[in-house]
Parts: C-alpha cells; sequence; structure tokens
RNA sequence: CGGGAUGUAGCGAAGUUGGUAUCGCACCUGCUUUGGGAGCAGGGGAUCGCUGGUUCGAGUCCAGUCAUCCCGACCA
C-alpha cells in the first residue's frame, strides 16, 4: 500500500480524497467549494478536452464563447430552468469597491456601484445563448446550428467534493438549433453516444445509455438523456448528459425562422454536457490502494523511464542507451518520459509513478545494460519482469492496447457482479445495500419514485435504451409495470 | 439551512493544575548511499484562525467572530 494513502477497505471516501491529492491531481484552494487542478490533473483534463474537442468537430460542432455573466431577466424567461437554477446562483449585484472609512486597510463594497440589474455568474449558457441566438438565426438556410463551448460555470452547491461536486467547474456545453424536432433528437441522441464512446474507450469506464425519469430531468427540458457510470463502491455518478430541449428556449427568447414555405416557426434545441466531473469518475473506477491506474490513452505519461546506477559513469552509458529507447517509442506516439533526476532514489521514483497511475515503468541499471535487456512493470497487475531491449517498443505498444482493454475488461466485470435483478421489496433493500444497479420494476409515478428515494436513498439512475419490455410488477405498489428500470445509489 | 466536530510550522499531530511551544513527515547543508518511498550528523521554519476580555503571566480560562470538515436536505 501507497505511504499514508487510506485503503478503498477502510474508507472510500477518504481513499478518494487522499488520492486526489497524494496524487497531484488538485487540492482544496481557500475559496469555499473551489479547487486548484493541479498541473498533472489539468494535462489529465487537457487530454479528455483535446479527444472530446476532435469528437465534436468530427460530428460538425464548431467552438464558440459566450458571458460569464446571464443578466437575471434571461435567466427567469425559460420558467422551469430558473426554477430549478434559483436555489445555486452567485450573483454579482455591485461593480466596485472602496476603502472603508471606518476599517483602514479594508475594503467595502461601494453601495453607490450598485447594478440596475443583478447579473448572474453562469450555471449553465442556454439563458445567455439562446437569446443571442435571436439574432443569429432568421431562415431555414441558417440550421442547424451546431455550437460548442468550453467553459467554467458556478453552481452554488451546499457541499462539495474535489472533481464530483466543487462550487465552480470546467466543462463543455454543446447548444445546437435545428429546423425539425426530428433532427433535434437525432443530435441529442447523436452526443449520448459520442460521450459513451469516449467514456468506455478513452477512460475505460461502462456505461448504460438511458434517459431521466421526468422529475430527474434536465430544468427546462423535455428529454434528459444520460450515460451512467458505476463507481467501485457500488454508487452510481451520472457521467454525462443530453438533452432535448424542443421549442421551449425557442419560445422563451423569441427564436424563430422561416421555413421554405416562408412560414414563421419555433427553432427546435439541444443541449449537452461533460464537466471535471468525469476526472472524479476515472479515479474512482480503475485506481487501487496504491494510488491511480491511469488508462494508457489519457495518461500524460504513458511510459516512464527510471535509471539506475551507482557511478557518474553508469548514469551516463545509461542515458545514451535511454535516449535510443525513447526515441523509438515516440516515433510510435508513445509519450514517454524518463526521470533521470539525481535528486530522488530509484525506490522513490517507483512508488511515485505508481501513485500517479503510469501504465508502464521502465527500470533499466547496468546489468540491464549488460544483458540487453529491461525491466518492465505494469501499473494495472502491479506485474514486473524482465524483456529483451530488441523488439521493445513493439512489445510496449501491444501492452499499452492490453492495459487499455484490461481496465475496461474489469470494470465490466465489477459493475457485471454489482448488477441485480430484483423482484420483491426486500430483495431490492438488500440488492442496494450490497451497492451496485438495481434492475427492479416500477409503476412509472413520480410519486412511486419519490417514495421509494425517502426509503431507500435510491434513485432511478435512468431508463436504458432499447430496453427490452417486460411485464411485472412495481416492487413498492405492486401495480402493473412493462419494464425494468436502473436504481442505485447515486453521487 | 438543521445536527456534530475541528482550527498549533508546508502537511499530520501532542501540549498536564495557566509559566512563553514539542514530535513525525517535508525542507536546507555535509558525508555515506542508489535494483521498491535510504542512514547518520547538523540546521532553518509557528506573532498557536481572528478580535476582545480575565490574569503578574493565556495555545490553555471566558465572550464574540471567521473558516473548514463530517452527517442530513439540494445537486453535473
Amino acid at each position: 500500500m501507497a505511504k499514508d494513502l487510506t485503503t478503498r477497505e477502510k474508507d472510500y471516501a477518504q481513499w478518494y480524497q487522499d488520492l486526489v491529492t497524494k496524487a497531484d491531481l488538485a487540492e482544496h484552494s481557500d475559496v469555499r467549494g473551489c479547487m486548484v487542478i493541479k498541473p498533472y490533473g489539468y494535462a489529465i483534463w487537457e487530454n479528455m478536452r483535446d479527444v472530446l474537442d476532435r469528437m465534436f468537430k468530427a460530428t460538425g460542432h464548431v467552438n464558440a464563447y459566450f458571458p460569464l455573466f446571464v443578466p437575471k431577466s434571461f435567466l427567469e424567461k425559460e420558467e422551469g430552468h430558473a426554477e430549478g437554477f434559483a436555489k445555486e446562483c452567485a450573483v454579482v449585484t455591485h461593480y466596485r469597491l472602496k476603502n472603508d472609512p471606518d476599517n483602514p486597510g479594508k475594503l467595502m463594497v461601494d453601495p453607490e456601484s450598485k447594478l440596475e440589474e443583478e447579473l448572474i455568474v453562469r450555471p449553465t449558457s442556454e439563458a445567455i445563448i439562446w437569446n443571442t441566438y435571436r439574432g443569429w438565426i432568421q431562415s431555414y438556410r441558417d440550421l442547424p446550428l451546431l455550437i460548442n463551448q468550453w467553459a467554467n460555470v458556478v453552481r452554488w452547491e451546499m457541499r462539495t467534493r474535489l472533481f464530483l461536486r466543487t462550487t465552480e467547474f470546467l466543462w463543455q456545453e454543446g447548444h445546437t438549433a435545428h429546423s425539425t424536432k426530428a433532427e433535434a433528437i437525432e443530435e441529442t441522441e447523436r452526443m449520448l453516444h459520442v460521450y459513451a464512446d469516449f467514456v468506455e474507450n478513452y477512460m475505460g469506464v461502462p456505461v448504460i445509455k438511458g434517459i431521466k425519469t421526468a422529475s430527474e430531468r434536465f430544468a427546462g427540458a423535455e428529454e434528459t438523456y444520460c450515460i451512467e457510470a458505476l463507481m467501485q463502491d457500488g454508487k452510481a455518478l451520472q457521467a454525462g448528459t443530453s438533452h432535448f430541449l424542443g421549442q421551449n428556449f425557442a419560445k422563451a427568447f423569441d427564436v424563430q425562422f422561416a421555413n421554405k414555405e416562408g412560414k414563421l416557426e419555433y427553432v427546435w434545441a439541444t443541449s449537452w454536457g461533460v464537466s471535471t466531473r468525469l476526472m472524479g469518475a476515472l479515479v474512482m473506477s480503475h485506481s487501487d490502494d496504491n494510488g491511480l491506474v491511469l488508462p494508457p490513452r489519457l495518461a500524460p505519461t504513458q511510459v516512464v523511464i527510471v535509471p539506475i546506477y551507482r557511478t557518474d559513469e553508469e548514469r551516463a552509458r545509461i542515458a545514451e542507451r535511454v535516449a535510443e529507447i525513447e526515441k523509438e517509442l515516440a516515433m510510435r506516439g508513445i509519450r514517454v518520459k524518463f526521470d533521470n533526476r539525481d535528486t530522488h532514489r530509484p525506490g522513490w521514483k517507483f512508488a511515485e509513478y505508481e501513485l500517479r497511475g503510469v501504465p508502464l515503468r521502465i527500470g533499466i541499471g547496468p546489468k540491464d545494460l549488460e544483458a540487453n535487456q529491461v525491466e518492465l512493470a505494469r501499473r494495472d497487475t502491479l506485474t514486473k519482469g524482465t524483456v529483451s531491449q530488441i523488439g521493445l517498443a513493439d512489445h510496449i505498444e501491444k501492452l499499452l492496447h492490453e492495459i487499455q482493454h484490461n481496465l475496461f475488461a474489469q470494470a465490466e466485470a465489477r459493475r457485471t457482479a454489482s448488477s441485480h435483478y430484483v423482484n420483491t421489496w426486500d430483495e431490492f433493500n438488500a440488492a442496494l445495500d450490497k451497492g451496485g444497479f438495481v434492475y427492479a420494476h416500477w409503476d412509472g409515478t413520480a410519486e412511486t419514485e419519490q417514495k421509494i428515494k425517502e426509503k431507500t436513498k435510491a434513485t432511478i439512475r435512468c431508463i436504458p435504451l432499447n430496453n427490452p419490455q417486460e411485464a411485472g410488477q412495481c416492487i413498492l405498489t405492486g401495480n402493473a409495470s412493462v419494464q425494468r428500470v436502473v436504481f442505485a445509489r447515486a453521487y
């Protein structure tokens, strides 16, 4: 076990906190509920962002940037939207400070600088964007409008946790406008599949694709699609959402277009987003009591090379050989780092890179130079052995693929083992206590959903897409049901 | 916002009936080390969250205040 790292078994929440800070991903700032994302954590986020950005562009989207501030009157235009976010908004009321005459050296808000209309720090950007779109859309020829924004948003949450829920967080939000309902729904679903593709194939985290129940829906949406992942402690995490907004925002902001017949119609909308919360999902899906375990496709460093030497002469000889290995790996696009620092000993470096989740580690010393071999250690399985320097780059390339697949396979196996199909209330409670996804019948009413939540703290994570239809009885009321839905306790 | 707890060096902690602050990690210097978080020796670093009060004297007692964490309700 890594030094000073709480084990998962002892205290999963503490393990997560320890890991995020000790692996140097992020730390609490001195600002309430806000974190500092440190360079190593930010490097992982940058990799995520870059991959997603390519995927968005490959599906026809372009990036733009909208204001941080939303005038209050914009936010209140879409009623459901306003209600949903009103309780967690940071509000700017003044624009100036001045020296406090009663407290030398202190500043105070200048009461004369009160804003005529308050500005809301965006909790999400539908309002400001749809207000802008009114000026951009006149004709069916202006559609579809496929725009994404990388931004920070603020939601004044009561309680925060690094990456999973912070007052300010980074995300992307796509906001698209379409001429037909069918096309907007198609877009909503397309982006859900993009998210699922990313989370499964890059992060190595299996997800359930589904739709939210009415009570879990995004404020202002007609339908919310989501991907749901399962963490190692058996709790679910919503990893991304894609919303079909209908004509709600077009009507609220009066965005109409002339169709081919010259008649005015309201525009159809979607919005979709993933956030730095994905960092939390990444950590909680694969990591162990020795530290972080990163999937090769997102790891800032995929292979680290640690030299082992006694003399300067040995160190120089190793560096010479390592330069060749580095070159061969770099030619294959593998992100490699040679840690030739003389300020830390090899054992220290081994532990450090393990904690940081670097997928592969090469150890190379005098006896390896002699035998034309290296020591190769895998982070995911914690196994190591000696391999020949001949064909090393090929071997490593294959291993990185294997590790990527292995992480997904392990996560999927865990999820399968933690997926329970139950038919009675007792079975339902027993399954929830074991943790995981619980597939159970529900009578389809919000009242029942609410009662189950109050009794068990479990929520309906989603109704899976292409959900098998099957007659059954609601676990709480016994009323007729046509399908199972996915329950879980969630983050 | 309700319930509970905690603020002492960069981090984690100790500090007795009130007497001017201690330990571990980290940091700096030197030597020996280097194939799983090195050893020894020496060294630097704290107006004890903040404000006020009691006292000859406050980390310690009292009052106020701010902040953070945990458990709830809310949530990407």
